[in-house]
DNA sequence: GATATTTCGTGAGTAATATTCACAGAAAAC
DNA sequence: GTTTTCTGTGAATATTACTCACGAAATATC
């Protein structure tokens, strides 16, 4: 078994991590997916090595793959040497403190009710790459703040060399506590207190116009910041907009209700970097898990209790 | 220790094979010249990985290099990741009994006399491919004859869509046996019958403009190839022109002997391909193995007996 | 059983990358 | 002091990887 003066004769290395997500999918479609490339990038690499060993990897049949015996036995071989790259990588990083870090400037109502309650999990999947949150608002300077990433509501003009990937489209509706069921005026928004934000004046008017309600609140009460609004419905003061992902926990155990529904405010999500997410193997993490924590809040649905 | 459900942080792994060769050879040039790049390629590549982990690889120092432990971690898993990879490879040739095959044309005087002596060490070296060896003389038509690579002697016309890579300059010189120290007068030329082949009909003018001898033959007699002018030499028929490494291993083990000496001839040997012999990693493995054991055969030195 | 959908392969074009070249700086050898 | 031997790097280039758009083949759907 001594290797050490023969020349390896080693697969395209690059193309390892396409043919092992193929064959771990059954599917260069799939696999395509995950790593963020078409289906042609997969179909290519799976060739390149196929082509350099001399040996079928995948038995294409039918609209599914599954791997030959050679295949098998390359996907074994490559999943132990990625797995062993990627702890040594890790152990690397661990031992030198030197874990990488990715600064997140985030709005800051996003940030204390959506991304923080999410973020211990992040870490959790993820212990080798920390999360820097800045609550930030507003225009974005990625380079004067030195952050990584910024996500923003996309409601105001990106500098143009910046790169902007959509998250999700922004819903958003009038949210009350459950004891409005009771008192059935609370619930009728003609008699109701509304809420507002003076970080988004018009949200009240959006949604009126999107919804097709034309009714006028009883009374009215400003706040500095979106999340002072929302702690305001929780706690019965009135009914507030609120845009999806700032009140989806609350939906979710009941501490709020959107009892009318939400409408799409027609702004999205964004997430802005210096250059395109995949680029960064951080960003690509952060990004991919971003989009997982937001599935079923994409489209408007309002999470089952 | 699940790596499972967590995104693998990798190295860039196409760079990987360069800085392993740098940190086996502790220097990036020596890297650069084992896997036929230059220098700045290793260097660039190692740069590539540190920026990715965000962590320095090598201590530059001087004119040395040395990994730093984080280099030392990533090493390790390097070699085992390649070192695996390349044992899953040689189990798929094995098993499938499709070792690659490399078809080699070669002269039939240089097959016979240097190739197939040594053929057998480069195969214990490179047991997962096979040489196919053809001899074969003249122009070379890879695509004709199903060749991937010929080697010739350059004393003729090469088509130009063909990738020719020197090999070793060519010397030659008279050659006799051993006994001609004995009977002086065989050992001068003059008095030598001098062995002809016809498949090279102006070697010894050639040689003797070289040398700067002015001698003639005292008789002479043609062959039709080389080796059996250079077989008449061993049995004691006469002097024949010995292009060196088709009496290299005559002349180590002291059955011929080069009295007057080598001199250029002004031809190359070289490797005809279709494309450049680095990328094709079959005919890369056979080119280093060819140029390994042609060392100090490439300046004309005789071989010591 | 016709139609739509999903899946993979592929030629052509393009974007991105790897590699070289040529030069510079630094340290050691001479 | 001069030369040699390293590595790093900006700019140019060669090469590769990737996407796009299309086609074929085999389900799924109605």
């Amino acid at each position: 078994m001594s290797n050490i003066h023969r020349k390896r004769s080693l697969p395209p290395l690059a193309a390892l991590p396409a043919f092992e997500a193929a064959a771990r999918h059954q599917s260069f479609s799939r696999a395509a997916e995950e790593l963020h490339l078409t289906h042609g990038a997969i179909s290519r690499a799976v060739a390149q090595i196929e082509e350099r060993l001399g040996v079928d990897l995948f038995v294409r049949r039918n609209r599914r793959v599954w791997l030959t015996p050679a295949g098998e036995r390359l996907l074994k071989a490559t999943v132990l040497a990625l797995d062993g790259l990627d702890s040594a990588v890790e152990e690397i990083h661990r031992h030198d403190g030197t874990s990488p870090i990715l600064s997140v400037s985030c709005e800051p109502s996003l940030a204390m009710r959506w991304l923080m309650p999410r973020l211990g999990a992040f870490r959790d999947a993820n212990p080798d790459l920390n999360i820097d949150l800045r609550p930030a608002g507003g225009p974005v300077d990625l380079l004067a703040e030195g952050c990584d990433v910024a996500i923003r509501r996309a409601d105001f003009g990106i500098a143009e060399d910046y790169d902007v990937t959509r998250l999700w489209p922004e819903f958003a509706g009038p949210v009350c506590d459950p004891q409005c069921w009771k008192t059935i005026l609370a619930c009728d928004l003609s008699n109701a207190r509304w809420l507002h934000s003076r970080t988004r004046p018009d949200a009240w008017e959006v949604w009126k116009r999107a919804s097709g309600c034309e009714a006028n609140p009883a009374s009215e009460q400003y706040f500095d910041h979106f999340f002072f609004a929302l702690q305001a419905a929780v706690n019965r003061l009135g009914t507030a907009i609120g845009p999806l992902p700032l009140v989806y926990d609350d939906l979710a155990v009941g501490r709020l209700i959107a009892p009318h529904g939400m409408a799409p405010t027609g702004y999205d999500y964004v997430l802005i970097t210096l250059d395109r997410p995949g680029r960064d193997p951080r960003i690509l993490r952060f990004f991919d898990w971003l989009m997982g924590e937001a599935k079923g809040m994409e489209d408007g649905m309002l999470p089952s209790v």
